[in-house]
Order: C-alpha cells, then sequence, then structure tokens
DNA sequence: ACGTTTCCATACGTACGAGTATGGTAAATG
DNA sequence: CATTTACCATACTCGTACGTATGGAAACGT
C-alpha cells in the first residue's frame, strides 16, 4: 500500500491526525486558545509549512480535532454505560468517571470555560443535549415518569457542570481525596434516591 | 469644589468609573475578551487618547472594573440574602435572583466562562466562596451539621453554576417560563428538604 | 532512471490590538 | 488675562499570530 505498515511510530512524516490529536492534548492542558498554530508546530518538531499542507487553516483544525473528540466521547458514553444494566448504578458510574479518562475528560472541562467560543458552542450543546438523554432515560427505568426523569437528569447534570467549574478555580482540588468521596457520596444519595 | 455638582450627566468629561460601568456592561454582553480599548472608546464616543488618561493599561480597567462589581456583588448578597430570616425561603430566593438584577448576574455569567482568565480566576473564587458560605450557614439554620450543611452547599452551588452554564449554550433559553418554574420547584424540594 | 507526489522549511505579507508621543482645546485658577 | 490643568485626538511603534508564496528533499510510481 502506500505506506508499509507501522510508519506513524517511526516518525517519518505527520498525519492530520497526529496534529489533531496533539490539538486536543493541548486543548486540555491549556485551552482552546491556547491552540496557536506556530507553537503547536513546535511541539510537533515541525514548522508551519507543515501544518498548512494538512489543513487550509486553524479552523479547520479545530474542527476536525472537536469532531473527533465528539465521536470518541459519544462511544464512550455509549459503550461505559449501556453496559451497566442498574441504572441507578449507571447514574452513579457517571459521576466516578470524572477520575479515569483523564485526557477526554479534561478536554472537556476546557471547552466548558470556551464555551463562548462558536466552534465549541454547538459542541457543547450536543454533548450536552446527549449524556442529558442517557441520565433522563436512566431515571425512567427507575421509575419516575418522564416529567420528573427530566427534571432530575437536568438537575443532575447541572450539578456535574458546576461540580467541573468549581474544580477549575481552585488549581488546588482543596478537597482531599476523602472529602471528595465523602460528597460523593451525599451527592450520589441527594440525586439518585432510593426509591 | 472641583465641579459644579452633576456634570455626569451632562456629558462634559469622562471620569474613570464611567469607563468602569462601560466595561461591566460590555462584559455582560459579550465577554470579558471583548473589552478592547479601542472598541470601548468608540462605545463612549471618545478615543484611546482618552483611555491612557484615567488608566494605565488595560489590566487596570478591568482590575478596578472587577472590584467594583465584586463590591456590589458583595453588598447585594448582604442585603437581599441577610433580610430574609427564614433559611429555608434564603434559599429559595437565591435560586429565584437569576431573574432580577440582569445586569450584575449576566456579568457574573460571563465571568464564570473566562475562569481561565489570570484576573478574573480569584475573584470567582473568592466570590463562590462567599456566596457558598452563605448558603452553608442557612443550611445550619435549618438544622444540618457542619458536615452535611457544608456538602449540600456544595451541591447546590454546583447545581446554580450548572445550570448558568446550559443556559449560555443554548443562547435561547429552549426552556419556556413555565418550564422553567416547573424546574424550579423540583430543584428546591430535592435540594431543600422538607424535614 | 525520471518525474510526480508528499511533506516540510524559510521568508514574507497582513491584520489586529496594546501602548506611546505629542499636540490641541476648554475649563479652572491665580 | 495668562497660565496651568484636565481631557481628548492623531499618529505613530511594536508584538503576536494567521496565512501565503516558494522552494527543497525524500518517497513513490512507472
Amino acid at each position: 500500500m502506500i505506506q508499509s505498515i507501522a510508519k506513524k511510530k517511526e516518525r517519518s512524516t505527520l498525519s492530520a491526525g497526529d496534529w489533531e490529536q496533539q490539538a486536543l492534548i493541548l486543548i486540555a492542558e491549556k485551552g482552546i486558545r491556547a491552540v496557536a498554530v506556530e507553537s503547536l508546530a513546535r511541539r510537533m518538531g515541525v514548522t508551519k509549512g507543515s501544518f498548512y499542507w494538512h489543513f487550509n487553516n486553524r479552523e479547520s483544525l479545530l474542527e476536525q480535532s472537536l469532531i473527533r473528540w465528539e465521536k470518541h466521547d459519544a462511544t464512550n458514553l455509549q459503550t461505559s454505560l449501556s453496559a451497566i444494566e442498574d441504572p441507578r448504578e449507571r447514574l452513579r458510574s457517571f459521576f466516578r468517571r470524572t477520575g479515569r479518562e483523564k485526557l477526554t475528560h479534561n478536554v472537556y472541562s476546557s471547552l466548558c470555560t470556551a464555551s463562548d467560543h462558536p466552534q465549541v458552542e454547538p459542541l457543547l450543546e450536543r454533548v450536552a443535549e446527549r449524556r442529558m438523554q442517557h441520565i433522563e432515560k436512566a431515571f425512567e427505568e427507575i421509575g419516575f415518569d418522564p416529567k420528573e426523569a427530566s427534571h432530575r437528569a437536568r438537575l443532575t447534570y447541572s450539578a456535574y457542570l458546576g461540580f467541573l467549574q468549581l474544580q477549575q478555580q481552585h488549581q488546588t482540588p482543596s478537597l482531599s481525596s476523602e472529602e471528595f468521596e465523602a460528597y460523593m457520596t451525599h451527592v450520589i444519595a441527594t440525586l439518585i434516591p432510593e426509591k
């Protein structure tokens, strides 16, 4: 074929996907505004000349990167949550998910602080909608009627978003891991009633 | 004295306070990044020359504007919430406050989406801390022990922040006013238990 | 072997926004 | 009335980051 297999790790040449991946890493670390083509190029060990061969412009890179992330996040949601049959446990795992999946989670966290960005805003809306529908479905399975489930889902997701925001403000977590656990237990008890 | 009273409304000359006020309005409308000195000057009907007479630089303007807003918000919290004796009602009014006080509220909303800004971040942390302590105090008055009250306050404020975030994403509120009321009722019932 | 494609370097052009330098005008002051 | 002070306009510099133009080198096809 074009390439004799496994060239990606031999640092031969870069692909568009490599740029998108690094862009996402940069977003997770320093936010979307830090994605500048020259600094990103330095990070990749090349110069702008390379970048503008793979992409028309910066906007195009962001578009592709965000699409890539959204797909990854959607399948993530599908596999990791659809696998759990008990709806209560499914909701609990949603909250716990904050710890694992560091990269994709930090990307989302960064994107939330850039919700005014024209390319980010529609993405956040789609993601929030998708996630809230999953949560809503779980609440319906528990036995709440659609209206009640909808409200609970909105409140649950709001609590999640707000907690992300609070975490970012104090760059120091400020909550020890046992305080965090205690808080999580409280949240789950409050938002996911036993009966 | 220097000026013969009531010159501010005669459009004679601008004061530093006028600039700060307009900056806050701009923040509420388009976010802190939209506060550019040239565009702001056009908005005031003058040019940059005026700005740099009142302020050393853009950073200085933002600093003063944010301080002004923080003071306003702090007294707001003190007067409007300390006036209510019933802690439950006090908490309910906290949620309802989203509607009134449009300007100061929209400023806060905009600042939340710029939480990565070095001048904004410490402000948000102070404001969140101050507000959460008020909420925590209310929960303690209701009868929860300090630890429980702390968790409830954090969850309550998280739900508030998350809702702000969701509101900004769909620029269209997407929730009709009656749906909004139904949701609010649900939130209050869930987070502020009757006993 | 030779041309084409792929990938990248270098050098430039350009737009925007912060900040400076300097001068002008009206009001206040003596 | 003359001069200082307060306020603002105009015209620059400068740093940053996007985007373009062009050429070079290695890999590939035939």
